[in-house]
DNA sequence: GTCGTCTTTGCAACTGGTTGCATAAAATGG
DNA sequence: CCATTTTATGCAACCAGTTGCAAAGACGAC
């Protein structure tokens, strides 16, 4: 379970209200920690009974910014769960599912689906791309030890994009052959 | 949400009880879709509930094996499932949590975790080496569109373990040389 | 200024997955 | 053949994540 830290790693870089989390998280950390809103809220109210944050509570109730403030514990908390044993999270690939699914009584129509997925990481590799070119445009392997590790976590993203870019068209080009996706004329 | 699929699936594969199913899982199947006895003994009920399976009931109550087969209306799921229109599932990865909050709060004792990790990912690579030598030894892109599939989802797992590899080791570098892992001498 | 709309916060109900334990039949072994 | 262990099934309680909705303040239009 990893929530509380992401969050506690964000507010780390950058103190901030439940909903400037919320916004963040669909960019940078959470591509790679997704969150919703609610489980953000919920999660900073726990982290501050925990003593790990405090956050700045403007008078009265709703409808206004709270922001939230990394204490010394949790910084401490982030640390030694960093260190801390882990082991892999088991795999849970719905996209395998379906391809073993299609091989055991295919063929279905799973190629369409697979197609516009492949626009989805298309798009998502060049996003990825656009960022570092931003922010990591001269760097290469000289910046500081945060930057390296930034990049690396970045460049991994941008590995698995394109993975999935070719094993998309790989699997295309097996399922295309019978006939099914249809979208490629047989040879000549 | 996959788990009833991924049974169904297993299930065409080969009819079985809960308790095969539970071991084929932490085979094949499970490499791509992890899940524990108590939830597969809890989906089956729901799928012979819905129609999808039906068991073999042996007279009177427990452990004895009650083995489930796949119905017409099942297959018919299967099918219409694998075609549908599926979205990648948002990415949620501890470790480039761990690797973000390293950068921001680091350095840490990572790296010990991280050389622990690399082993296992080099057995589960070997594990799916063995596998592809096994059965898929002359194959190569000769095979039934079947047995195409099936290389494909092997495939996909080596290359991801590769990945990791390659991954980790490349961490270990940038933790390295700020002297936190300690395992490498120092350039001369 | 007050009426709608947006933003920020949050509750409640539900679902999928995990953990710990229980119970009955079958296998094992003196 | 009785005792012990292993196998097969299952319940209950819990936790993380999702979905739908609501209420309070901020903000802009008129």
């Amino acid at each position: 379970m990893s929530l509380p830290h992401a969050l506690i790693t964000a507010l780390v870089e950058q103190p901030s209200s439940g909903s400037d989390l919320a916004s963040r998280f669909d960019r940078s950390i959470g591509y790679f920690w997704h969150a919703s809103h609610q489980q953000i809220y919920r999660e900073l109210g726990r982290l501050e009974e925990a003593g790990w944050v405090e956050s700045l509570p403007p008078e009265s109730g709703r409808g206004r910014k709270r922001v939230y403030r990394v204490l010394p514990a949790g910084r401490k908390e982030l640390k030694r769960w960093v260190a801390e044993q882990q082991d892999p999270t088991p795999q849970r690939d719905a996209f395998m599912v379906r391809l073993r699914a299609e091989a055991a009584v295919g063929p279905t129509g799973l190629a369409a689906d697979i197609r516009r997925r492949l626009e989805l990481h298309k798009q998502k590799l060049a996003l990825y791309q656009a960022i570092e070119a931003r922010d990591f445009a001269g760097v290469e392997e000289g910046g500081s030890r945060k930057q390296q590790l930034q990049h690396l976590v970045l460049n991994a993203g941008i590995l698995q994009e394109t993975q999935w870019i070719a094993f998309s068209e790989k699997a295309l080009g097996i399922l295309g052959e019978t006939g099914d996706g249809g979208s490629s004329q047989p040879q000549s």
